[in-house]
DNA sequence: GACCTTTATCGTAATTTTACGATAAGTAAA
DNA sequence: TTTACTTATCGTAAAATTACGATAAAGGTC
């Protein structure tokens, strides 16, 4: 056995686990950032911009188009991609729960 | 080869997607819900509310160890879990920063 | 001391993730 | 139409994650 006991827990959790997964690594996180910094979201600039090679990054969008935090677009030979802000809205909302639903109950035990 | 290009990265970013991570399964969020809503964090109740093995809440309780979000003491034949709120802050901290850094540039391309 | 309870760790297996080269697929340019 | 360029996908390999049973470790209780 191994992963996938995901459906035991409630859809909320699994969701935030799943965005949260999105942003847990560090090509991930830059990608978005190099997104957001440029206009153009041209796929080259951010294999460029990262110390990786062209596949991987293209497997690393994949993975943040997948969750929903990037919609692309092809435009001729290069594909567009942006950030999907209804999503990225989404997951603050969720983490905005998670942090006011632990930091309630805040008290020291150890 | 597989993984570990992350030394590639500035600091920052991979500190985040560190953090990120051990929010990235179902599992580690529960459990960091259900230490904030008792007083009493016990790793008996941990393991009685989730549907895995006590071997696994153990694995997952060690990764939030691990990254600093739990810290834990040993009580008799107990254990006792609870939320260092210091670094639960730092996360919160980070992903701020992120998310304004994203947002600052919103804009759609497509 | 013998026994029970609680939890961490070990060993192991399945799955997933990460990474890359090679290749395909598509478009523009020559 | 041949060529060059850009990006997605395939195949593959290594590593990490997830999960669990079994067992060890450590503390109470009788």
């Amino acid at each position: 056995m191994a992963s996938s006991k995901t459906e035991q827990f409630d859809a909320h959790t699994t969701r935030l686990a799943e965005l949260a997964k999105a942003l847990s690594h560090p090509a991930r996180l830059a990608i978005l950032q190099k997104i957001a910094e440029r206009n153009t979201c041209i796929c080259g600039e951010i294999v460029e911009a990262l110390p990786l090679a062209q596949a991987t990054v293209s497997q690393h969008l994949k993975a943040l188009k997948e969750v929903g935090l990037l919609c692309g677009e092809i435009d001729g030979p290069r594909s567009c991609y942006c950030i999907n802000y209804t999503v990225l809205g989404e997951l603050q909302a969720h983490l905005n729960g998670f942090f006011t639903g632990v930091e309630t109950s805040r008290q020291k035990c150890c």
